[in-house]
DNA sequence: AATCAATTTATTGTTGACAATATAGGTATT
DNA sequence: AATACCTATATTGTCAACAATAAATTGATT
């Protein structure tokens, strides 16, 4: 136990951000829907005041879209919106591997074995499910980031991106088929920053994460065949990146 | 006239939050100091609620920085993060370029190039000084974006990056010597997008900033000798893109 | 029955007051 | 004189009430 009143360094409209942001990216509460104050604020047991500030905030990360007397709704994303977010996040996280190779040290590419092994484990001890539903190969992607050194990057990946990444996946139910071949893919993209080649990994990972938005063109298109196709074609690369 | 109570689309917060962020970036508010609440809200005859919300909006921007208790503090931008930012900004125009070359019509590439001439003018009538203190060559990569077609890449070029370095511009007062040469790799620019040449279009985007970036490299490294050999180095080609 | 208008209800926008925290200033002590 | 502590001031955080707008309901009319 720790003493009783600590002075706090959060304020109330940082923590119910904290929460709504949670709540938002897990479905809780559903893409599309109406953010009522009132009853958002009953919820948390705080008042407008600071819950309103923490919808500004949602809508800096793109969580949510504020109209002027009518209020915030949860932002829900079609393919062509996730395609453009796979667009950015291409060449974005293109950056972050080759800043990473320039700067990341043995221990950080030890890290950076250590996760890759580590997951590979939960999959096997859950059939390959629990790894993607528990957003763990973010975690890779993630540690690239901020192994690049790239404060505004990691800001734009970590602080946004990857939230709607989070939010799409739960609301499409979106899981890769196999990711078995993303784990190859990553341990070569971890190769390429090993030996220090900055314009092969960010390559690899280009084309990782390219892979990733085909799929997504095809397989939720509603067209199975062309879905089973695509698959094939990408050699049952993930879904996802 | 129009008639005098029209129904305001917009709420007092999104008003002083577009005041604020102009008077920011204009340098009206130095960057680094402080926001104070009671002074804005007297001064833009507000209450603070609203004001809170703006600045909640402006740090989604990531022109203020805010800390419980304390409050927000205007962002001060040092070399190294202006990199940073450089170092984004030249694949995601990159991206611009390459999508942009993809989706253009013909009619788009008469208006860049009306820009671009547009702005050639006011070069020759002012010296070279007033293109780019007014950021009109911001205006050339604000329409590729757009020509992108990307709404989410739009938003953090526009909502986010352009503002920063125009932030950024005030702050170090910086002008480029000669945006003669900058001219020119915006027309091979057009030629590119023109074609239809996307690969080409960005490797031209990304060169151009990446010579930007170089200049802050050394331009502002407080070593002249280093700012004149750069300059020398790069052609004469513009400082900051 | 459907459509439009008026009324009611609910939600958002805004304000001023109060509480909590941090900052500034002053006093005493070493 | 410098530091630590206490006091006073200012600023931020939070709340509840009021105003303005939008949404829902009701009723009248065709």
């Amino acid at each position: 136990m720790e003493s009783p009143s600590q002075p706090k360094t959060s304020t109330l409209a940082d923590d119910v951000f904290d929460q709504l942001r949670i709540a938002i990216v897990t479905g809780e509460i559903a893409p599309g829907s109406k953010v009522n104050e009132p009853q958002l604020s009953k919820q948390y047991g705080i008042s407008r005041g600071p819950l309103r500030e923490a919808i500004r905030r949602l809508e800096g990360c793109k969580l949510v879209e504020l109209k002027a007397n009518v209020g915030a709704k949860v932002v829900s994303l079609n393919r062509e919106q996730a395609i453009e977010i796979y667009e950015v996040r291409e060449v974005l996280e293109g950056l972050s591997c080759r800043l990473a190779a320039a700067k990341a040290s043995t221990e950080d590419c030890t890290r950076l074995r250590e996760l890759l092994t580590q997951h590979e484990q939960q999959i096997q001890s859950d059939n390959g499910r629990r790894y993607f539903q528990k957003e763990g190969d973010l975690d890779f992607h993630y540690l690239i980031v901020q192994l690049s050194g790239n404060k505004r990057l990691f800001s734009m990946l970590c602080g946004e991106l990857y939230h709607l990444l989070r939010l799409y996946r739960v609301q499409t139910s979106s899981e890769p088929s196999r990711p078995v071949r993303a784990f190859k893919e990553h341990h070569h993209i971890v190769d390429a920053i090993e030996q220090g080649d900055g314009e092969l990994a960010e390559l690899l990972m280009k084309r990782h994460i390219a892979n990733a938005r085909q799929m997504l063109l095809t397989t939720l298109s509603g067209d199975a065949d062309a879905a089973d196709m695509a698959q094939e074609a990408s050699s049952d690369r993930s879904a996802m990146g």
